[in-house]
DNA sequence: TCGTCTAATGCATTTATAGGATTGAATCGA
DNA sequence: TCGATTCAATCCTATAAATGCATTAGACGA
């Protein structure tokens, strides 16, 4: 059974006869009339009677005609929907992130792109960093957040992320344009757990620079470590890119030997499988819109300036 | 695009490789690789991956793949509805036949035939003898009832029908076993219109007797007059076919010098349009049962036997 | 680093499918 | 009633496609 043979029976049933048939289907008359010998070869069984040089459906034609068309039917739609999925008007996008980054960045950039790009179905994945590397390696996402370094995964960087302290504005230290963690070392500290990067790289920043935090309160919750800096309940210790302003505290770019610390995002993908036009459109999109609008943009601009990677972008 | 196409696809989709998918479509490797390379062609994307020496479904191949699983399983169900019909186990029978007809052969019959036979619809047509030609020639029935006679038609015969006359039991008549229409001259008949075979035999035969008969009612209603004659308002001349027994009337069958008054019904088809296995079982069956208890068969054992056609069953 | 496994490619062969010409039969018009 | 026409089927040949075998290229594991 094949597809030319179907439609071939149709379009006799149609035209109510093989000639004009095959005018419809771009086949020369024999060439009609052969496939639907074949067909009916196949099935066994006749789907028309040759009443003379007539040809009418017997009541198997009659039958099977409409299972035909619905055949045929779901085979342009097949054909459509690879077209659509072609041109980038429609098709899945996966893309990791931390939780974090679903809230500064990701979540106001999804509502606008949806409203563009209304056929366009994406499936953001909550995970932490090493999750985010292990599904982008696995191909269950398309795109992810990951750090800078890791260079199984081609991708662009984003913005740098730095550690800031947030604190009372009552506070002496709070007017510096930026802070050295040296500073902090008996000020009463409000950091994040273990799983941040961020709360990595204060203690690895604190461990260089000998320094011994006296952490008041850890947490697992930005805006609890928030809440209670704004309580004046110690300096807080945040990624740049929690949301400001807040009332009674101000935020302060933290550095370690005038050396800015966090590292450089970067969004990245797996350069073995093939990006469709309409990942890599969404992609583009969301690199320029981080660019343009990072969290934190005007913090970042107080201390000394992150050490930028290459951007190993192999499309 | 292909339904061999499609299935490889779906193979290697489900399978996990290029090879054991060959294996499972009777194909060797490097055939199933070129069928899915061109169906990557004729669509324009990547439907797999190529991780080092795996595939692995790209987002269009993983949209793609349930509509290509739904074509497949379309086809399937085409081939499987072919197969049934081909061996009869399903199917539709139209069949044409005479008010008469249906009310003593076929309703009967019918009840039966399809308690033993779920799977076959059929639709039955009424219509005239004339219509009813008309019809089988267009192949709007796939059987009817003709009269014998008409070279177009294969057929069947079925069993005689012969004129009867049903007289009052008081009559002096009715004692009879036959019944020469010319002792009817001068009784009060009450007969069918014109539109009946049987009332115009009855005409043809009067004619050649050179009788007039005295007709008290002309009626389109076997019943209406079967009626009328058990009222004791005249005597009722009818085909053999009504059923019987009715109270305080007795059938006769009518002769014409010692020769019966009828014909032979006849089971027809267009032996031009192709009789599928279901139609021909059910014609068998139904010519078997029209045979062995056709109505008024008691009553026409009484009369000459009308002379049999061949049957030209061509089949 | 070597051996193995997998997908892709080259090549020769087979298959089948197409079109053109022709035939045979049925329908139409004179 | 007899051509003329029309249409489906058939024959034949050429072209295109698909297949299988052998081989290659590349990745994975020991």
């Amino acid at each position: 059974m094949d597809l030319h043979q179907l439609r071939t029976f149709v379009a006799i049933a149609d035209n109510g006869g093989v000639a004009r048939a095959a005018v419809r289907v771009n086949l020369s008359q024999p060439a009609a009339s052969r496939q639907i010998q074949g067909l009916e070869a196949e099935l066994g069984m006749l789907l028309f009677d040759r009443i003379g040089r007539r040809m009418r459906l017997t009541a198997e034609g009659e039958d099977l005609l409409p299972r035909a068309r619905r055949l045929l039917a779901e085979a342009q739609s097949l054909r459509e929907r690879a077209r659509a999925l072609q041109s980038g008007q429609t098709g899945q996008i996966k893309i990791g992130a931390t939780p974090p980054m679903i809230e500064t960045v990701l979540a106001g950039f999804l509502a606008k792109y949806r409203r563009h790009h209304p056929g366009i179905e994406i499936a953001v994945v909550e995970d932490g960093g090493a999750g985010l590397i292990a599904r982008l390696a696995r191909g269950e996402v398309h795109l992810a957040y990951v750090p800078v370094g890791d260079a199984r995964f081609s991708g662009r960087l984003l913005y740098p992320i730095q550690v800031i302290a947030v604190l009372p504005q009552a506070h002496a230290l709070s007017r510096a344009r930026c802070l050295d963690i040296a500073k902090l070392a008996d000020e009463p500290l409000l950091v994040l757990n273990r799983s941040f990067a961020s709360r990595q790289w204060f203690d690895a920043a604190c461990q260089t620079a000998n320094i011994k935090p006296n952490v008041r309160l850890e947490s697992s919750a930005p805006n609890a470590v928030l809440g209670l800096a704004e309580a004046g309940y110690g300096i807080a210790i945040l990624p740049s890119m929690v949301r400001f302003p807040r009332r009674g505290v101000r935020p302060v770019p933290l550095v370690n030997r005038h050396t800015s610390i966090g590292k450089w995002t970067r969004l990245a993908w797996d350069p073995q499988c093939f990006l469709a036009p309409h990942v890599a459109a969404f992609r583009e999109a969301l690199v320029d819109h981080a660019q343009r609008a990072y969290p934190g943009r005007a913090l970042i601009g107080r201390a000394p300036p992150l050490a930028r990677p290459a951007d190993d972008d192999a499309s």
